[in-house]
DNA sequence: ACCCAGGGTCATA
DNA sequence: TATGACCATGGG
């Protein structure tokens, strides 16, 4: 009742976040892994970069020599070793058949297979899931932890998958609702949560003191 | 100058 | 299973 409740405060704060931008679904699978651990503005510069040399395609990819390829990614950061992941990511892809064919598999046997890939872990295995196969899995974050837990919602201390339990039990399996309610939270963590510590001094007040 | 971002892997114990 | 080191740019 509190997740639920929580997601209507954000929403009525924030609005909605028009999440993931990105004009295809491989876009948005390339932006998954560029972004872990890193500031979304600097993988749009990245994305930038493969669009301008026009190489967002997963063939081009693969058939860029890694030098070239690790340029491009290099505001986004980690590059080199996001250079091994994003091959890694489109030779599974191309193996797999591509969109089409992945898209026949059930959420499960997705899930798993993304996963198996070296360099997608769980947040970055949902975040596809989510956003570029628009399948019910939310997506846990640091974010959600730390505001969660800080509102006493949670312990904190749950693995990533106890918590991704936690919010799919209590929310209808709903991928329009999934994909507004991680954008919140990520939103109101970046404005709110970082730099006050406390939630008894933001909008999820009324939450706390439940 | 310091902190952290829309994380994950691997070695070690 | 659970820490710690490591990856690296850019904005505040």
């Amino acid at each position: 009742m509190r997740i639920k409740r929580t997601y209507n405060i954000l929403f009525k704060q924030y609005g909605p976040q028009h999440w993931w931008p990105g004009d295809t679904p491989f876009e948005i699978m390339v932006g998954s892994v560029l972004t872990q651990n890193t500031a979304w503005t600097n993988v749009e510069k990245a994305i930038n970069n493969l669009k301008q040399a026009n190489a967002l395609s997963a063939e081009t990819i693969l058939s860029t020599h890694h030098a070239r390829l690790a340029k491009w990614l290099r505001p986004s950061g980690y590059f080199n070793i996001k250079a091994k992941r994003l091959k890694n990511f489109c030779q599974w892809y191309v193996e797999q058949g591509g969109f089409k064919s992945l898209s026949k598999l059930d959420t499960k046997r997705l899930r798993e297979q993304l996963l198996s890939v070296n360099g997608v872990g769980p947040e970055t295995a949902d975040d596809i899931m989510l956003y570029a196969f628009e399948r019910p899995v939310f997506v846990i974050d640091a974010y959600t932890r730390r505001i969660f837990s800080r509102i006493g919602a949670v312990s904190g201390e749950e693995s990533y998958e106890e918590l991704r339990q936690i919010f799919e039990k209590a929310l209808k399996p709903d991928v329009a609702l999934y994909n507004e309610y991680h954008a919140l939270i990520v939103k109101h963590g970046k404005d709110i949560c970082r730099s006050r510590p406390r939630c008894d001094q933001c909008c999820l007040t009324g939450v706390c003191q439940e």
